[in-house]
DNA sequence: AAAAGTGCTGCAAAAAATGCATCGCTTGTC
DNA sequence: GACAAGCGATGCATTTTTTGCAGCACTTTT
């Protein structure tokens, strides 16, 4: 959309620091940026950057336009998602920001699906802890958020939510394998491994094992789960992770068993946008087609 | 702000009817006007216009695309205003709706009251019946309504309202002058003016008549409170008016008594805003301004 | 059949945006 | 303390974009 070049080219400036890095990364000349900046500030009625000797800074004045300007961007997409609606055409784009749990299973096959519906809709898919999650919503960088135990921000809005009991995962060999749900303080007690302080899992973890009186004492910490999981297969110990991340069929030497929710609590899996936003058209039936398939989960 | 004058001139074509028209109204030429416009449509992806021999009528896809554009401004000029108030100055421009009854002393005294703490901010007052008055809220046209019993569409969020009593105008010499309130069917007897079907007042008067089974016959129908105010003083007769809209120190021959609430309903002046919209500064503050104003009002 | 209205288009002129070279300034380095 | 490197700003020639004019094809009204 021409009429929004500039906007675009002020944006470039304030991820690069500097005009003349900005118009490198643009393809445009430094003098044709700054003139531009110059031009739009001149109109807009007041400066939006501060000049520093090493660059360019949004001052608030900025900050309160470049709010202005990502809605007015997302606003426009939805616009033309709802046209494209009009003439029977299913289009649009669909960005979402995910726990890791959501990455091996569900989002793939839920998205799968969606396309088989809807090929003309694209999809992006990031890996985002439950605070950079939200803050992707704000940005506009995503327009959904599907994270265990997000930090709630004021502006995260939940379209619909999922409990998880989180699974203690082990090698079929250990003693623990044999109970059909486990207790926190046996695994404490073995050589296990967490996830890092970002994540959901290790929050609720870290609550519950003061509870109890005894300190988790992990002997490896990650942020991947994926890591996580190869390595007990090495070292005969017990992680920890969310069932919608499971596959339990697939896993031959490894199990999974739910801790006990007297040890520690249900966590939720929820699904969020950024509140009071009216997302695109797409992306509005993709969230129920998540909320369905979350129900559906609970079910089982 | 240059990056939406295409969209200006959209909407130019779209009150004008016709590309022709609008190049005309707007001091371009029709042809680059015309290529303006479909430059536009090419970017956006869809035609907004119906090409009719007569001339040109927006599409479904141009509606919303209006509807957008619109939002687009007033968000604009929203952040303009915070940006002008973050370096002190207090600016902006309020736009308002209202009936008749606001115009000869409650809105005056609140305006100037306000230009005279804010210098830097501007005003404009159309009145509007009821209907209008909404309608304007919906195209950014206005950005406060003031209005008494509105139709209540659905995107009329009320900020507050202030219960008004009808009072039947009439000369000191009526007889019905002497009683601190009047009946409604005494009026009805004599020799009366309404407002016309538009207004508030008159469908509270109809309903009340109806229930009294005893119909309304004016004599002098008006869409002028201040001509049938006058009129009374020609002819001995009963008018209608809220009370907001008297001030009974000034008016020497006249007098007014309010109805008796068993006949007619108190009705409700309300101050109401686009639903879900974020006003700019100056309006939101203004709107407590008369928030406040309204419940001193109430107390007396 | 003519007249008046519409949207659309080729081409030259006008206007705007861009690129290049350069200035003045601050900061970090030798 | 000289110097180089990096920054934003600016004058000027060049390129790109937008505009105006004239005229086309078409429909409705007279």
């Amino acid at each position: 959309m021409k009429h929004l070049q500039t906007l675009r080219y002020i944006e470039g400036v304030v991820r690069a620091g500097s005009i003349r890095k900005a118009a490198d990364d643009m393809n445009i000349t430094a003098s044709a940026l700054n003139r531009r900046i110059q031009r739009f500030e001149e109109e807009f009625g007041s400066e939006i950057f501060e000049r520093l000797p090493r660059g360019v800074r949004l001052n608030p004045a900025g900050e309160l336009l470049m709010q202005h300007f990502r809605t007015q961007v997302s606003d426009l997409r939805r616009v033309q998602d709802q046209v494209a609606d009009l003439s029977g055409e299913r289009r649009g784009h669909i960005a979402i920001a995910c726990s890791q749990a959501l990455i091996p299973y569900f989002l793939p096959e839920q998205i799968a699906a969606y396309r088989n519906e809807h090929p003309g809709v694209t999809f992006s898919v990031s890996v985002r802890d439950r605070e950079a999650a939200e803050r992707d919503l704000g940005t506009f960088q995503s327009d959904l958020a599907l994270v265990f135990e997000p930090v709630h921000m004021v502006d995260f809005e939940v379209i619909s939510h999922c409990p998880q009991i989180i699974h203690a995962i082990m090698r079929k060999d250990n003693p623990l394998a044999r109970k059909a749900e486990v207790r926190l303080r046996d695994c404490i007690d073995q050589t296990h491994v967490l996830p890092s302080a970002s994540y959901g899992a290790r929050a609720l973890l870290e609550i519950s094992a003061k509870r109890g009186s005894r300190p988790l004492r992990p002997s490896v910490e990650s942020d991947s789960f994926d890591f996580m999981r190869h390595y007990v297969r090495h070292e005969n110990a017990i992680a920890f992770q969310i069932p919608i991340g499971l596959n339990i069929a697939t896993d031959d030497d490894l199990v999974s068993r739910p801790l006990s929710t007297r040890d520690v609590p249900v966590g939720s899996l929820l699904l969020g946008q950024q509140r009071g936003r009216t997302l695109p058209v797409a992306s509005a039936r993709f969230a129920q087609k998540l909320t369905r398939a979350l129900e559906a989960l609970q079910e089982d």
